[in-house]
DNA sequence: ATCGGTTTTGCCCGCGCGTGCAAGATATTT
DNA sequence: AAATATCTTGCACGCGCGGGCAAAACCGAT
């Protein structure tokens, strides 16, 4: 396993001895902008590199007040638009230097906890991808020490501690909305996901509001307890498997696509019907199997990648002030509706 | 973001000064094994929860030779059996007290640096979930500093400083082979992942051959260029697209479900056809989607959670040798063959 | 009360690096 | 060339905790 060249303890006081320079002066060549001349940098690198060394950020973030180490907290990994998410959030932290604590929220209950386990090896930040943060979670994320910034992704939140980085749920909506009006779709069923104490059904909320200043009536809507795909399917089934082909909805517009995937699969082999021509289905977000030949699912996409950047930026800001943003996605049209 | 009441750096020594003992004691409190006497230990552990004090874990980890963290690292983000392994693996870990380091690799020679980065964590562990990892990329991970245990998951390796925690691929394999001789198949396609440069093509090696051992002739395969259903679908299409129906094969035994998702869309919206009853897939993982009424994959399920327990088990081993383990899982027999 | 054994507690030293400042080396100016 | 400005380097101290051992407290039995 170890082969005996490289040292298992190398310091940086051995690369110090080895380029003739102080230890601080070997730290200071890894650190991006410190003051040191080319030179001196360069001989303590090639010193490093022929040690095998390399900076303990344990002792690093002993020392100082930060750790380029930021938890991610997730909770809900039915849903495939996590894996998306996940991956571009990793992408654009890593490029940018810093690393990802992966903390799997095991139930709602786990999440005071799983906040506290990240204090413990003190996170620079907590970002929460997850549903099932009510209030009272944000409460004991203020309690943990160390703690410093919460951040709350692709998920609105009026906690003024916190910075949300989302898409505008409103402006998105009312776009979907304003589709399925110009198509012509006039009976809706609105597919919902879990109903969270905290209110942000802004989705729904603003769906159906726009429903019924255009149309003036309340649309049919029901909710799933989990964005997961075949429990989509099952809720959808159960819904509309007794109705009347007269009394089924034209369109069923989905708070995401979890849930839009799941009700195209029994639309198709739970009903027997056609998508779009008996039920067209709209999604949101745009995860990738959106695209397949198989689903060719409308959907709005949200710009995750620009948001994971915009989030990197933020945690390199010292002052934490008004720091939430909403960005704006847009419409992929296919077939599904 | 911070109200007063708890302060930010609550240490041991405060604790140790509230409950009128010594810091080691207050240290000794938290610790699983450690002996100390039931009452001071309930004494500290208030004290500590009214101060809202909890061990910081760099410090430890930088006092002792164990940080209690491991590191994931992982690069295809488009197989979606790659979400549940990561399910799987955190959940188990986080249950047993160790916390994940999530490391995106984001391109194949992302591959050294992301195992560097792992050892300047001092991490216990470093855990292989991805395929872009060959030889060259082990070699590096064993300069690493503090390197400690290297653990291949879901994926065999012949390395003898690598702990290889897998499937029985040969044993899966030829099971899948059987079932496909009993069915009654004649006209197999082995639709295989990428070629690494390692080989471990085992499972298209052990299809061919059981094809060769029984019916004396190579079955046609092709590979993907990656474990993507999209790109999957592309590669399925491109082949058989332009056949004459009897040049067809009769089913398409996958290397992953990835890609049978990918070509069971194919069979029915670029080719026209039925699944199974003119082409029929068949898988290997069981991811969630599998079961969906879309798909009905039969496919071989991997238990990735005793898997993910059994890797649990090695962290708390300080004896490295010996601790490859292959598992068994099962044939999920649904409606795709 | 005393003794041997056992459990519990206290503590020295060090893990590897960052902060902030002072000393030293170089560059610039007149 | 001297003096000042600027850049570069060195260092005392501390971050919070753990290993391992010695001292103290405890236990029951004589």
């Amino acid at each position: 396993m170890n082969d005996g060249a490289p040292r298992q303890n190398v310091t940086a006081d051995d690369v110090a001895a080895a380029a003739g320079v102080s230890r601080w002066t070997v730290n200071r060549a890894f650190k991006k902008e410190a003051s040191i001349s080319p030179k001196t940098r360069s001989r303590v690198m090639e010193a490093a590199q022929s040690l095998g060394y390399v900076p303990d950020l344990h002792a690093s973030a002993l020392a100082s007040t930060r750790s380029n180490l930021v938890a991610v907290l997730i909770d809900d990994f039915a849903n495939p638009h996590k894996l998306v998410m996940l991956e571009r959030l990793t992408r654009a932290l890593r490029r940018r230097g810093w690393d990802t604590l992966l903390v799997n929220t095991l139930d709602p209950d786990d999440a005071a906890p799983a906040l506290m386990n990240a204090s413990q090896r003190r996170v620079d930040a907590t970002i929460l991808i997850g549903l099932q943060f009510d209030d009272e979670v944000l409460r004991a994320a203020h309690k943990a020490r160390h703690f410093k910034k919460l951040i709350i992704f692709a998920r609105g939140s009026e906690d003024p501690n916190t910075i949300s980085i989302c898409v505008d749920d409103e402006a998105a909506t009312r776009e979907i909305a304003q589709y399925v009006l110009d198509r012509g779709y006039s009976s809706p069923l609105y597919l919902a996901g879990p109903r969270t104490r905290s209110a942000h059904l802004m989705r729904k909320e603003t769906f159906v509001r726009a429903w019924v200043e255009s149309r003036g009536l309340v649309p049919e809507s029901v909710s799933v307890a989990a964005y997961d795909p075949l429990l989509s399917a099952e809720v959808v089934h159960e819904t509309l498997k007794d109705r009347d082909p007269t009394e089924l909805p034209d369109i069923i517009v989905c708070e995401n696509d979890a849930l839009a995937l799941g009700a195209i699969d029994t639309i198709r082999h739970g009903l027997g019907l056609k998508v779009p021509d008996d039920i067209a289905v709209i999604g949101f977000d745009d995860v990738p199997q959106a695209a397949s030949p198989n689903y060719r699912l409308t959907t709005y996409r949200q710009p995750i990648m620009e948001m994971a950047n915009y989030l990197v930026d933020i945690l390199e800001q010292a002052d934490t002030s008004n720091l939430d943003r909403t960005f704006l996605g847009r419409l992929e049209v296919r077939e599904s509706a």
